[in-house]
DNA sequence: CCATCTTGTAGGCCAATTCCTACAAATCGC
DNA sequence: GCGATTTGTAGGAATTGGCCTACAAGATGG
């Protein structure tokens, strides 16, 4: 449903080229195979990977074939997951058609594109980034924390536990965050239930099942 | 860019109706005043503010004209929700583009439209109307709240975003808190976790593609 | 129909948390 | 080896959020 929208405009923009749709994961990596694509426009539903699986091994596959995401989710977590697996390019589907257009070309063209917001966003953030998952950058002490945090403890209570004062671990707190790139108790949820961290590994098998 | 993929297919299959856009909530109800629609083929996107509110407006104004709600979120929550407001089908954006036609087709007619696995879902749920999930016990706006927070959403982010007073946004977490049986932000984003809610949807998508 | 429960809204007050700052010891990077 | 950064610790000020209370409109249940 949502593709043939996407279809629909880029023909209209693009008569030049080729478009051919694929659904599941195993079909695009099929068709690679068989054919060759000038770029790929992923549809990325919610932060669960699934999509981002699928562009990681495309990735995999063919390091240079430009693959540009799109999204319905809020340009936010997910846009820098998407761009650090190796996307050439982040929409948000409530963009305007000529936006995706526009980006399209920019990817096919062998560059990349992002909205003006992200850009910013993303350019503050490379501050400093190694590709050492987050978490693994915390202190023993800082690690500690996290784990009463998702635990549920309160602040007051992991200083009880700790045997420290609660200043101290709001500092924790603070720098856990910080490295973990989450801003709350929620996206500290988010973050652990993505990298099964904690009480937050998902009662189905693991990924590697 | 959505909208243009749904105007497409609807076209080609129902060539004798007229199509008309219109984005948001304000724009949607003006028009109606001015002009006859047959149907409403309304999207909501569920984290922002409420499509549920626009559903609604629409039907206190205009209780005869049929809604069809499309949705993207894969939660057959909001489709109670959204039917119990007064929506005469509701339809997942995965569906295929057929299903679309087929469900205003019916909605046209005066009749309901739901996909045979969500009908078989409401009608199981009212088996057992007494030992609901504790989600399902929430009211539209509490859910509302809820999102935002599943969102990461603060209290007073929340608050802007409704146009409520923070205080309000405080009494709604609370009930929230009490109905979920949960004591904060952590045990709230497990819980969702745990029923497979707002952002947290588990990683694996299901066993059978 | 009428009492009761639920829902949407919010104020006051106080406890919990964040923000900014600090500083010594440990560790890193070159 | 030595300056730069990280880590463990915490205080004071400023915010945020939690708890209790309230109240009107709507829904529910006898």
């Amino acid at each position: 449903m949502v593709r043939v929208g996407l279809k629909q405009t880029l023909a209209e923009e693009l008569s030049d080229v080729d478009f051919g749709e694929a659904s599941s994961s195993p079909e695009t990596i099929q068709r690679l195979h068989a054919q060759t694509w000038d770029v790929i426009v992923l549809d990325i539903q919610m932060p669960g990977p699934s999509g981002l699986e699928v562009l990681k091994e495309v990735k995999q596959n063919f390091p240079r074939l430009p693959v540009l995401v799109l999204s319905s989710v809020p340009e936010d977590q997910l846009a820098a997951r998407v761009l650090k697996a190796g996307a050439a390019g982040y929409l948000n589907k409530q963009s305007a058609p000529e936006e995706l257009v526009k980006a399209v070309r920019k990817v096919m063209a062998g560059g990349h594109y992002v909205s003006a917001a992200l850009g910013e966003k993303l350019a503050a953030d490379l501050g400093r980034s190694r590709n050492r998952a987050h978490h693994e950058t915390l202190s023993d002490r800082e690690y500690q924390v996290f784990r009463l945090m998702l635990g549920g403890k309160s602040l007051k209570e992991t200083a009880a536990e700790l045997s420290v004062s609660p200043k101290t671990v709001s500092t924790y707190r603070t720098r856990i965050f910080e490295k973990l790139r989450v801003k709350n108790d929620i996206e500290l949820a988010r973050y652990a239930m993505e990298h099964g961290l904690g009480e937050f590994r998902p009662p189905n098998p693991p990924p590697q099942g």
